[in-house]
DNA sequence: AAATGGTGTTAACGACTTGTTAATCTCTAA
DNA sequence: TTAGAGATTAACAAGTCGTTAACACCATTT
């Protein structure tokens, strides 16, 4: 699944260059043109980065940000910024885990940024390893660890139950989950997501604290009771 | 507490056709005839948002508003002014945070500024948490929360009632709510919204000071007491 | 006060969503 | 090419929610 960048540029033809350059490394981009914009598109689909431009109309880059934030914890987020702006502004959210890149500068530059987030998000601050309860989910090797028994997941089964734990405590709709695991923009009228799920329910069964928990007509939301 | 609403305009048919209308959705609205009376109103009362003529006797709207921007930074105003009036001038005003409105124009679309400003005043983004008494209602999950007991709502519910926070102490037509919640653009006889705010009312009866008041004939008011 | 029409509420129906199992398809590695 | 794992689809039972109908109640008008 090639990862998806929110970005959020108010000049149109800066916007189109970063736009196009980062699809042509592969990556999958959405570009929004205010701050607005920016929040109502977050809303819609689950991004893995985002590169903000500070100056911004209508909503600048932070008040952007600290949106972003309450809707998502972890995303990582990459300012934009002219020289000399705002810098201790900045430095508190660098603080937070985001950081920042300054005008001019270079898609090269941009790209290394951008994947020193990725890799963090795959490796180190997002964790590999998820408490459920008195379950052990290690989502690099596909585990799910109870005491001494260790049940192996397929792939697909990981990356559910990934995002679910990614996600814990909030409900997933529907096509936010297809969107994430399955790529898929379009309609989508199979049932794959269920069986999943189902799956998922049933090597859970042994905690009744964790619970993966269904809003009709909606999505799900993994629960998991202290 | 509704919102209070100075209307300047010296036509006098046409302030009271818009004071009556406004009224009737279930704003406070203080009529003025000229400038002057315009800003003693002003400074006599705390206004939420101001609709100002631009052409007027005595003292034209321009000129007020800078007045009343003496008074208060932030209160919102909103220009009504005539097809291809000063617009480089009204643009002035524009990136100040205020708006304007050709005459003619439709109530809706009036309604539809100061709600903008309304809800800018009130909240900066669209919050998804609402809180209701002792209650609070996050929309994002469904969920309405009273002390420690947790109600989850359905989606429809979430959504009847997440309107009703977002017009809080405004009153809703039926017909407003039936096209935001159900889309329906033409006329509709079922009962269904009545059947909801029956049982959103049920949920809140915990909590006196949360109230939907029926306005007969015309549609609900959420009302929060402090 | 009677008449008209809007409102509050309940219960039942039907449409749609979800949970689950089994069958089928698809890919990859022998 | 085939075996086998894993993903998808099919099928159906079970569950949920939105709508409607029905009726009592209330507001407004005559």
């Amino acid at each position: 699944m090639a990862a998806k960048i929110l970005l959020t540029e108010d000049d149109p033809s800066l916007g189109f260059v970063i736009k196009d350059n980062l699809e042509q490394r592969g990556y999958q981009v959405t570009l929004c043109k205010d701050g607005e914009e920016g929040l109502a598109t977050f809303r819609q689909a689950l991004f893995d980065v985002c590169v903000v431009d500070v100056m911004m109309p209508k909503k600048d880059g932070f008040t952007l940000a600290q949106q972003i934030r309450s809707y998502n914890k972890n995303v990582p987020i990459l300012f934009v910024t002219a020289k000399g702006m705002l810098e201790d502004k900045i430095e508190g959210f660098k603080k937070g885990g985001d950081d920042y890149i300054v005008k001019p500068f270079s898609m090269e530059e941009l790209c290394l940024r951008i994947e020193v987030f990725l890799r963090r998000s795959t490796a180190d601050a997002q964790p590999d390893n998820f408490a459920l309860g008195n379950f052990r989910f290690d989502c690099r090797n596909f585990t799910l660890k109870l005491e001494d028994t260790e049940k192996s997941l397929t792939q697909k089964e990981a990356e559910v139950l990934k995002l679910l734990c990614q996600h814990k405590d909030r409900v997933l709709k529907r096509e936010e989950i297809l969107n994430a695991v399955w790529g898929n923009d379009d309609y989508f009228l199979g049932r794959s997501m269920d069986v999943f799920i189902s799956k998922l329910r049933k090597y859970l069964k042994d905690d009744p604290r964790v619970q993966i928990v269904n809003y009709h007509g909606v999505g799900f939301k993994l629960e998991v009771a202290s």
